[in-house]
DNA sequence: GCTCTTTTTTTCGAGCCTCGAAAAAATACT
DNA sequence: AGTATTTTTTCGAGGCTCGAAAAAAAGAGC
């Protein structure tokens, strides 16, 4: 059961609305923030003078050209820069890359560099994250803040705590405790986090108008991940990072997927899947384990050119997707939609199917009305969300609570 | 956003905390109450002293026999069962039935009574609804305390404001605004509730330890209805009661289902389904209107004692609600669930194929784990989660608040 | 250049709320 | 009857937010 809120708890509250408020803003007066909280001006002043005093916050000087209004001219806040340093590391097949990032957002370094993720064991592949942090922190040196947090996003299944890769289909090994082997070398939070939710999360930093309570982002890649926001929050399992909208099933013993069982989304609509039934026409052929952009967007091309087993094979992915939607508002009612990833350049071939199958489903009372919109590039969305994610951590679990909080830590430590 | 927090919303949500304990724990003492809470014994008093001048609370006495412990004795604090009176109305198939329960939970005075529901005129169901809460709140009389709050829950889709039915298998008609007229006619504040979402809240009373966070209510029926809970909360729609479980997709294009549409999980695991199975051997039979108990229990006697079609038919039920619980895991992880309604008695003959089903998906990692509990009868339980809908709403918008909302609405009105 | 107006921000005292410590209350044990 | 033990209340201290008033900072008007 929820307990009781203590005295303390209020003025931690309240700083963390001011910090999310100046996050949100940009750059706003404490008449803004005094607004968008609902809070007395006299509270927003006193935490806004302790933020700064802090060196959470700054005010932000000059930048606005004033704005030609009588009266005391507004002082903008901003998130000091300087307040801290977080690292957001991205790791996916092939792939891994990681960013030194300021308080404010801003990328100090970064890097990128290949690797055969399928063939690595699973320590080397966490020695590979470590190594690049450790490079790229030395790298600006005392420059920037102290490092507070580290966030890795990667394909595949976390545990609901964001401490373990479950499984991913980057490497063929399970388990990989990422977080406690980069705590235990950086002495920082670490969590790991889903690939789609990170996308979610981008969303709506990027357009919060479109995605704010209730929204859904799809990728469509050569698996079907998910990140589901739902009444305002991240929709993540009890044990698991959750919404594996590929492994939903679409036609009980169906087609073989990836995943090893059968009729899965995932093993219509991944594009593996696509390609496997416009090439070899053969929905049960074993799953590729790569496949270039270049085949599915020439794959689409050719959908889009002439009737054939191209279209028909999207026809079949659109169908997988559309009837899984359909379900999927069985339980909570429509959202908006974002595909992204390869997949989505190819979208304009499936949506027909796709809204034809909601269309069929009780979800699709108001098909009409759900909205589609597509970004190809995951990339990122990833990075971003990624890089929120650990700068949300800063701002509610060490910048919120304040001195109180670190005085206690300081207690036990 | 949400909103700052002001420093009468403490006492609020403190006083919430206070009453919330005691209806959980039934005869808690003050000590009691402070511990569950983490509140300091000095604000309980204060609280609990509160709340007893304004006749919420009540000290118990005498019903302990004293527990042969040193020093002062605890008191018990209880609900004052006069604080306030709540009324809770089931409409459900052919049957309305209503009970004016006080604010323990005590029933006062109930009543039920047969209706032909789908051969009647929307603004008739409406009325003997308001003629039956009539007829009871009148005969209390003065008797009991002041009403103030009615829930009604119904079988089918409610709106997520629950204000309006927007549709049910017990009438023809649509969006039937329950909650206006009643809130009209008697002045106080009215819900409409979905009949599984109140099953669902009605089970975290009884047996908290196993439904708890992360549960699910399935109702076996004519037709199929969930009701689910997920991290501590009632999962609704946004715009609907949500959880159409029954409308999921088990086979794109399937069987025909009595909401027009082809392939839900209903359309194999209603009443409906399974008799149109074994009985007729043709998926795409016009839906029955209604069937009895018995009929289904005769089927499922039937499916126990031969191989044979009433066999096929459960097999295929079975299979349909496996494969949904299967994708409904994919997106959040298992959790406890519990059959209720007629089709709970024949879960015995669909439960291997329900396992089968769920261990071929996603979600059926650990179907060993999964577990199933049955209870025949919904009736009771829809009854008690309407009841204690009623009277949390009472706990939480009107006694926590206490008199700095009951003067601010005086200003008011 | 000076004063007036307007808007933002800070200051200050009042009013609540929770907490810890100490006191009071109520009972069993000896 | 006195002592030990546990629960509950009382009381002063410390925090927090709020509203009102004051201070600050600029444009507008003359």
């Amino acid at each position: 059961m929820s307990v009781g809120i203590r005295h303390d708890d209020l003025r931690k509250r309240n700083r963390a609305m001011v910090i999310s408020a100046v996050r949100r803003a940009g750059q706003p007066s404490r008449t803004e923030i005094a607004a968008t909280t609902g809070l007395s001006h006299s509270t927003i002043s006193t935490i806004s003078s302790d933020l700064i005093a802090e060196g959470i916050l700054a005010e932000s000087k000059g930048s606005e050209p004033a704005l030609l209004k009588r009266g005391r001219p507004q002082v903008g806040l901003a998130l000091d820069p300087g307040a801290a340093t977080i690292v957001a590391v991205v790791l996916s097949l092939n792939s891994l890359s990681a960013a030194v990032i300021d308080y404010a957002g801003n990328t100090i370094v970064a890097e990128t560099r290949r690797l055969v993720t399928q063939r690595m064991q699973a320590e080397a592949l966490v020695e590979e994250c470590i190594g690049m942090v450790r490079r790229l922190t030395e790298r600006c040196g005392e420059a920037a803040g102290t490092v507070l947090r580290i966030a890795v996003a990667v394909q595949g299944v976390t545990d609901s705590g964001s401490r373990k890769l479950l499984w991913s289909p980057i490497t063929p090994h399970d388990d990989i405790p990422f977080a406690d082997r980069l705590e235990r070398e950086f002495g920082v939070p670490v969590t790991v986090e889903n690939d789609c939710n990170m996308i979610a999360e981008a969303l709506r930093w990027r357009d919060p108008s479109r995605y704010r309570d209730d929204f859904i982002a799809i990728l469509l890649s050569h698996g079907i991940g998910m990140g589901l926001v739902v009444k305002g929050e991240l929709f993540t399992g009890t044990q698991s990072s959750g919404a594996e909208f590929g492994h939903m099933i679409h036609r009980p013993d169906g087609a073989l997927c990836r995943c090893g069982r059968r009729g899965c989304i995932e093993a219509y609509a991944g594009n593996y899947a696509i390609w496997r039934n416009a090439r070899l026409g053969d929905e049960n052929a074993e799953p590729l384990a790569d496949l270039s952009d270049e085949d599915i967007i020439a794959l689409a091309d050719a959908a889009r050119d002439h009737d054939g087993p191209e279209r028909e094979a999207f026809r079949k992915a659109g169908e997988a997707i559309g009837f899984g939607l359909g379900s999927m508002f069985a339980l909570f009612d429509p959202a908006p939609l974002a595909f992204v990833g390869v997949g989505a350049t190819a979208f304009d071939v499936m949506e027909p199917y796709v809204r034809a199958a909601i269309a069929k489903t009780a979800g699709g009372t108001h098909s009409r009305a759900i909205s589609f919109d597509t970004m190809p590039n995951e990339v990122p969305l990833i990075r971003e969300g990624c890089m929120m994610r650990a700068l949300l951590y800063v701002d509610d679990e060490i910048f919120a609570p304040g001195t109180a909080l670190r005085r206690a830590q300081a207690g036990v430590a």
